[in-house]
RNA sequence: GGCGCGUUGGUCAAUCGGCUAAGACGCCUCCCUUUCACGGAGGAAUGACGGGUUCGACUCCCGUACGUGCUACCA
């Protein structure tokens, strides 16, 4: 069997999201799994629709993500050039090559004659009429113009495009790896657009000739592309290529969590959560959308998240290195329905990752995050990060999570401590104050052995004073245990903080 | 409307004719922790519906319903 060779092929067109970072990723795990190629192919033949800067951002995200492709524009191989609009004057021949055996055909009709086509054959039972073998006979083109008309159209430069002359009467079949058998009636589908009027090909002519001219042998797309599968499959006919052409799988796809539907950028701006892998902010509106990598998330919980959406091992394992995923996956096990986006799951996924992260990269990575100017020693954030990563599900919960690491917390949580406070818990904390003054060695260990003895002298009960105290430290009740922060922030902050809480009682 | 595809707890899902239907997330209870979290122990919650086939069906077949995708000189 030949070298298996995949490929990714976006149109950069704006944010990458969930969906599109999943078909990268079954791509490059079939591939690594494989021994193959992972090829990333620029789909930009609607010139309409570019948009500049998108394609670097495609890179950006698969970078993150450690899915760097084998051959793209970026990194030219056998296969060249990687970008559509590069290759725009290799699909000419083709269409050209299927007008001459009778698969295709020059068709000049205008915008307005397209719309008054539908309108004209639009009924109550067909609200969308197609351009298909009964309607091309009334319609302006090769098929119904004499040759001298034809001659005569385009040495007047009339716009024309070439058009597939779909067949009558066939059932085309093929094998999807995920569905299996799946068939259509060729009535049903239209002449699709094989090459516009710019010279440029459409999605169905440019993906035939490139995965075939770049040698293809798997291709993994959206499920919104089964209908015109049989377009494709025909197209490898015509063309001569059917023993080359690749084997297909459909994806499945992700859905939004609430409701039925497709996931899109706005469920993410409306249930408050990314859906893009990294940070866009779209050219022409400027308008900002936040990705996973900027939320918090680590690429390999993104990724092991994403790689159980839509497939599962069949085994009860759901924590996957790269390179478990890669020894595990097979693409047949991937599910045939869509799966709705659950992010409560995702961040699980990433508060798992971030237990397993060493705290010396977690320091590293929590900077970011940090909101005030003074900067810390690295010992300082690693010893931090080692005390607050089990509360993180993201690594911007790192703040909300200890801020108090950095600054004097403000105290939101003071009337907990006001409402049981008397005298002799003032009096606690003034003499342990006192106490703490002549420790040299301030560590965890001392500063509670000082604490049990200050609540042994004064008879209180070590819960009276413990929630207060770290009510002064961190200002809420949550956080690490009180000793440890107080001999991570030191002697004088803690001091500091103990003391302040108490004037305001 | 037509065509395609799909349908196991709230969500992700296991099962490839033997089910008293795994596991995970989330939720609830308890334990641990004089905070929160982690951890531990429990709990509630599932085969869209109707027909077949079969000794036996969540698993196979057929309908129905529902959902979703496509139906552009967009991908």
């Amino acid at each position: 069997m030949s070298r298996v060779r995949v490929r990714f092929a976006p149109s950069p067109t704006g944010g990458l999201h969930l969906g599109g970072m999943r078909t990268v990723l079954y791509n490059y795990l079939f591939a690594k799994k494989h021994g193959g190629d992972f090829v990333l192919r620029i789909e930009d033949t609607d010139q309409t629709r570019f948009v500049a800067g998108a394609e670097e951002y495609i890179f950006n995200c698969l970078e993150w993500c450690g899915m760097t492709p084998d051959e793209s524009s970026r990194k030219e191989g056998a296969y060249g050039p990687y970008r559509q609009s590069e290759r725009k004057a290799i699909y000419g021949q083709y269409a050209e090559q299927l007008v001459k055996s009778g698969h295709a055909y020059y068709a000049f009709d205008t915008p307005e004659a397209l719309e008054q086509m539908r309108i004209q054959y639009k009924t109550e039972k067909n609200p969308s009429p197609m351009y298909d073998a009964k309607v091309r006979q009334y319609m302006s083109n090769s098929l119904t113009c004499s040759p001298e008309e034809v001659q005569r159209l385009f040495e007047a430069k009339t716009p024309y495009v070439i058009r597939m002359k779909m067949p009558e009467n066939e059932t085309v079949s093929f094998t999807d790896m995920i569905r299996g058998e799946i068939s259509f009636d060729t009535n049903l589908v239209d002449d699709k657009v094989l090459l516009k009027s710019d010279g440029m090909p459409t999605y169905h002519l440019a993906v035939v000739v490139d995965d075939y001219l770049m040698k293809i042998t798997h291709a993994f797309r959206g499920e919104e592309w089964l209908p015109s599968a049989p377009v494709h499959l025909l197209l490898w006919q015509y063309l001569g290529w059917k023993d080359a052409m690749p084997q297909w799988a459909h994806l499945p796809l992700i859905l939004k969590p609430d409701g039925n539907g497709k996931l899109s950028k706005r469920d993410g701006d409306r249930l408050g959560f990314p859906v893009f892998a990294m940070n866009w902010q779209d050219p022409k509106t400027g308008e900002h959308t936040e990705g996973f990598k900027e939320k918090g998330f680590l690429p390999e919980a993104f990724i092991n998240m994403l790689a159980l959406l839509g497939w599962s091992s069949g085994k009860e394992q759901e924590l996957f290195s790269i390179e478990e995923l890669i020894e595990t996956f097979s693409i047949e096990q991937v599910h045939k329905g869509g799966a709705k986006f659950d992010y409560e799951k995702a961040k699980w996924f990433n508060h798992c990752y971030i237990q397993k992260q060493q705290n010396e990269q977690l320091a590293v990575l929590m900077q970011s995050f940090i909101k005030t100017e003074k900067k810390y020693p690295s010992d300082y954030l690693v010893k931090v990060a080692g005390l607050i990563k089990e509360r993180c599900h993201l690594l911007s919960d790192f703040w909300a999570q200890g801020h108090f690491f950095f600054e004097t917390p403000a105290i939101e949580e003071l009337q907990a401590i006001k409402d049981k406070w008397n005298t002799d818990k003032a009096a606690f904390f003034i003499t342990w104050t006192v106490a703490l003054n002549s420790v040299t060695d301030w560590s965890h260990d001392i500063l509670e052995q000082s604490f049990n003895a200050q609540v042994v002298a004064t008879g209180l009960k070590k819960g009276e004073v413990m929630l207060p105290l770290r009510i002064m430290l961190v200002g809420g009740k949550y956080g690490p245990g009180v000793f440890d922060i107080a001999a991570l922030i030191g002697k004088e902050e803690t001091l500091y903080r103990i003391q302040q809480v108490v004037q305001q009682l």
